[in-house]
DNA sequence: ACCTGAACACCGTTCAAGT
DNA sequence: ACCTGAACACCGTTCAAGT
């Protein structure tokens, strides 16, 4: 690559960054080429869709998410607690930037996304999770990672798009985490 | 009104429901002008906002609701079957139009919002399904209607934004039962 | 009073002309 | 090879001119 279209390229990154942050992911395009002092056409060239450039911001945020996964994992407590403490880690690692639940819990299962590989690295830190709770016999037998990751995605979605606070978010989580768990 | 107001109005809420039924919620509203033979500014005195538009359209869908929801707590067989029954009778509800569940869902508690009636609506049928639940006595006792309906909401929001078939809905409502009732 | 449709604003997308 | 920015398309919104 070109030093100036690398040069380009990471401006533009690092200017989303920023503008997705301030204004969620929806926010307009043309504004980030403009902030990053670059034509459209630059910027629809290294980024042919919204999602390829979502993509490129999401980068570095794979690491936090497996990170946080580790955190959640190494907690105290019975599984209930575990369980609940992941899904509000969940929730806070897809609701960084307004639109991203929709967005990340969306992509589930669409082998053509751009931002596939972030769903997958959400599917799988969920995947772990319940490999966890597996070994312990207190998960339900018919419950995959899919599955528990559209349905705290869903609760995320819902909080995102109406504003929720977390008091508000957590009563949610625990009728899942009660519908997760077996029947003691 | 005058007349032709009057048939004015009626000409865009028709030829509405037909676009949004092709289309979702998130359809051209200048398709619907053209299709309606109006001028913009007409559909617009009319509806100042898209949600203006679509809570005319949803004018009939209300008594549906009602129906279903009589229909759902008639049913035959014991609470859990009754709660998956209204689960998948309410989430085909809000699902009618793409973009449904995520507008009707993400307005709860929007005291601003045009569609709020539409919203009390499904809430209320929400406390139906509770307080007969609550009445066997099989209900967990801190789950409300608002939860309720965002939880089974989230679902559907998820459900309509992947294009999930019916077969992959219900996994994820089992397990909202299962969450909302007593342990036994 | 209501309607029309031109006009504007906004934003994604393309492409001819540059370097 | 890559960039620029004018141009176009699309769509929501406004408003002066009509009836």
């Amino acid at each position: 690559m070109r030093a100036d279209a690398q040069r380009n390229y990471d401006r533009i990154v690092e200017t989303a960054r920023e503008v997705f942050r301030e204004k969620g992911y929806d926010a307009p395009l043309d504004e980030i080429a403009k902030k990053a002092d670059v034509g459209p056409g630059t910027l629809y060239r290294h980024f042919p869709s919204r999602d390829d450039l979502i993509d490129a911001v999401m980068k570095a945020w794979v690491d936090s998410v497996t990170e946080a996964t580790d955190k959640a994992l190494a907690r105290e407590g019975g599984p209930r607690e575990l369980l609940l403490g992941w899904f509000e880690t969940y929730v806070g690692l897809i609701s960084a930037h307004k639109g991203g639940p929709a967005k990340l819990t969306g992509a589930i299962g669409d082998k053509d996304s751009p931002i596939r590989s972030k769903c997958q690295v959400l599917v799988s830190s969920n995947r772990r999770v319940l490999d966890r709770l597996q070994a312990d016999g207190v998960l339900r037998p018919d419950v995959d990672e899919v599955q528990l990751s559209r349905l705290v995605g869903g609760v995320a979605t819902v909080a995102d798009q109406s504003d929720l606070p977390t008091a508000a978010v957590r009563p949610l989580l625990e009728v899942l985490a009660d519908g997760v768990l077996v029947r003691s």
